[in-house]
DNA sequence: CGTGCCCTGCTAAAAAAATAACATTCCTCC
DNA sequence: GGAGGAATGTTATTTTTTTAGCAGGGCACG
């Protein structure tokens, strides 16, 4: 179990990028329940950026953040800590949790993709 | 996006109690690959336990510390954010990621397993 | 032009976290 | 019964994090 490299903080603020894919540091600022001041923001972008998490573009007079790992890649690294640690390393389980805690919101469409999803499965699986 | 209540080593302590369900400090500080001081693991305890995120019983001479929240429920609520953050709220691609990921582990049970989940969700669905 | 505004970077200060040292208690075993 | 060992709690120190203040640059607009 290592240390996450990243401060409480760090990882409030990657995440607010992984959800919005870009943004400005008011951007940021703005999807912070508990926002600290505009240049406290600031500095942990840069501080992000430096560690090599974050990238920026320029976008007219301003920077606009961006993660350095797309959010699809970040978001399965981030299930397979969540499973070991919480579904004894099991996706069947998380996925069972997953589905449990959302069927009433799928819809048909959502559970023919699911169904999709298990035959190729089941067809890589022999 | 509230600001996470644990710190760092926080974080990383309480997941290890999740992952082991039980453990005394000299255990937790066996699952971390960057251990501190056993001291330092033990004030860490001390103070999830303050915040009421875990509690001990006696166990002989020794204290043996458990998660409050039940890892099933933790690990519910730690999904919900993650497929917020990383799957645009979306529990369906989530369950794709994951499964994409396991796929080649999966078993015949857990994918009819799988299958059985869904029908369930089709049916409350309705 | 030049004033005001909005942006960045830098730096210093305050607050929180992380660590280890130490004191204490309790049990075991000689 | 006392020495040793293993555990806990307390406290102090160091390090990291978090924050805000401030200087500088550029652009827009009166």
């Amino acid at each position: 179990m290592p240390v996450p490299s990243l401060s409480r903080r760090e990882r409030q603020v990657l995440d607010v990028l992984h959800r919005l894919g870009r943004a400005s540091a008011a951007d940021v600022r703005d999807a912070l329940t508990d926002p600290p001041s505009d240049s406290a923001v600031r500095t942990h972008l840069r501080i992000l950026e430096e560690k090599g998490h974050i990238r920026h573009e320029q976008d007219g007079p301003r920077y606009i953040y961006l993660p350095v790992q797309p959010r699809e890649e970040a978001g399965r690294s981030a299930l397979r800590h969540l499973t070991k640690t919480f579904f004894g390393d099991a996706p069947t389980r998380a996925v069972a949790a997953l589905l449990d805690d959302a069927s009433a919101d799928l819809s048909d469409a959502d559970l023919d993709r699911l169904d999709d999803l298990i035959q190729r499965a089941r067809a890589q699986g022999r």
